[in-house]
RNA sequence: GGAGGGGUGGCGGAGUCUGGUUGAUCGCACCGGUCUUGAAAACCGGCAGGCCGCAAGGUCUCGCGGGUUCGAAUCCCGCCCCCUCCGCCA
């Protein structure tokens, strides 16, 4: 959410800003202004009668106790409590009106977003050669295949599509990426948490997912809860309506949780394999840190991603993306994405985000200390392991002639010692 | 699921029965100062947030939302959460 006084003082800068979007804010921001300053006009008007009222009850109580008759000045205070709450509905009202507005404004990109929509995102570098092979390379589900490591069928019939059976070595696989991303990042002064994967509304509210992604979330209707689609969300909301002790800064966490997806909208696209389900295993870093080390803290984040592909030998380049292509509560973001040789293209691994204030001034997550305060503090998030995803990349970038898969060296320790299809 | 108890400032804990200058007594923690070679102790001062406002100031918040009242932390209703006991259970 941005805040209603940057609105308010600087429209034209704000407008500025969510054009480099894409978006056509005109009519939203006139509305919001138009909203904010009737509400500023009613909030004087019922509290200079409220303020009446206070004083007036007071000589009530002092005449009270003076044994004084009062019973003008409560008939008047009836009449004045009656247009306060008459005003006070009105209040309610515009502030309703307002918050529902501000809600639907997206974050405004950092200046070195690059403006415009996909096409617009910007390659920063690259790191690693594509393999060269010297057989026809297959797809993670045409290996996965050959060793009944996948199962897509019985996913479907069990849950329809875009579930999918993990079978086999491809378990150990998994573990072994939590365990190493866990401990990588856990030596970087991330604390791990393992996170609800249920959630209400509010965090869905506070970290910006909606009311924009209402359709990508499964909720849970009896409960009134629901499914996360990343652990951002709940490691997001840890720190909700805390002030935090500026000491303590940055604040890290690396959460580990399975991810839903609905994928709506999705539909016809990367319909192969595991590239994209409905259910995924994922690590995440989350950061709160001060507002003006936000833009380093982001540059951290992307360099452990870049860390952990170099050690698991995947050729990557690094975007920087495009300001409509950021999510709602972004101003800025870096994609890592990794090379799949079957698709003879670099796709999506990771992802990390400064979300400046923007979730922060939603959930009330603030610091304060030598530099006073309480002020907002800035969030933001990484992928560490997208485990299908990076299992993908493995799988492929690894395989050998005879359908094996030579894991690479900085998993082994985490794997079994003796496994059928890891090359170990 | 059944029965009880409870949510007050960073923490502890008053106030709620008997509504009235109580945004809230007190203690601890914390910050500043005096004293001290330094520290501790003692003493003095400060110390929850939101909103409107250039400011002065006003206003709101005692889990959340409604209601009663001239006036609600205090009374009434609904919701959320926590604790204890019983039942069930990975």
């Amino acid at each position: 959410m941005l805040d209603i006084k940057l609105i308010r003082n600087e429209p034209e800068r704000v407008r500025e800003a969510l054009r480099r979007r894409g978006e056509h804010a005109e009519s939203a921001l006139d509305k919001l202004l138009e909203l904010d300053r009737s509400r500023r006009e009613v909030l004087v008007e019922v509290e200079d009668k409220r303020s009446l009222r206070n004083a007036v009850s007071e000589q009530i109580a002092q005449a009270k106790k003076a044994k004084e008759d009062a019973s003008d000045k409560i008939a008047a205070m009836r009449q004045v409590g009656e247009e306060i709450k008459q005003l006070d509905a009105r209040l309610k009202e515009i502030e309703a009106a307002l918050e529902e507005e501000l809600l639907q404004v997206p974050n405004l990109p950092e200046p070195s977003a690059p403006a415009g929509g996909e096409e617009d995102s910007v390659v920063m570098h690259h790191w690693g050669e594509p393999r060269k092979f010297s057989f026809t390379p297959l797809d993670h589900l045409e290996i996965a295949e050959k060793h009944d490591l996948i199962d897509m069928e019985r996913g479907a019939r069990t849950s329809g599509s875009r579930f999918a059976y993990l079978k086999g070595d491809l378990v150990f696989l998994q573990f072994a990426l939590v365990q190493f991303a866990l401990q990588k990042l856990a030596s970087k002064g991330f604390r791990p948490a393992i996170v609800p994967v249920l959630v209400r509304d509010e965090a869905m509210y506070g970290t910006g997912f909606f009311p924009t992604d209402l359709q990508q979330v499964y909720h849970i209707e009896a409960d009134g809860l629901n499914l996360v689609g990343t652990s951002e969300v709940p490691l997001a909301a840890l720190h909700m309506d805390e002030i935090l002790d500026e000491g303590d800064l940055p604040v890290r966490y690396v959460g580990y949780s399975t991810c839903f997806r609905r994928e709506a909208g999705a539909a016809g696209k990367d319909t192969r394999g595991i590239f994209r389900v409905h259910q995924f295993d994922k690590v995440e870093m989350f950061s709160f840190c001060a507002p003006e080390k936000s833009p380093e803290e982001h540059d951290f984040m992307r360099s452990i991603e870049e860390e952990i592909l170099q050690e698991l030998g995947l050729p990557y380049r690094a975007v920087n993306i495009a300001a409509g292509d950021l999510g709602a509560p972004a101003a800025k973001k870096y994609d890592l994405e990794a090379w799949l040789p079957s698709q003879e293209r670099y796709r999506e691994v990771t992802s990390c985000s400064n979300c400046t204030d923007y979730q922060a001034r939603r959930l009330k997550v603030r610091a304060k200390g030598e530099k006073g305060g309480p002020y907002l503090l800035h969030t933001l998030n990484g992928t560490v392991v997208a485990v299908g995803r990076t299992i993908i990349a493995i799988m492929e970038n690894y395989q050998t002639e005879d359908g094996l898969i030579e894991v690479p060296a900085a998993l082994r320790p985490f794997l079994p010692t003796r496994t059928t299809v890891l090359g170990i």
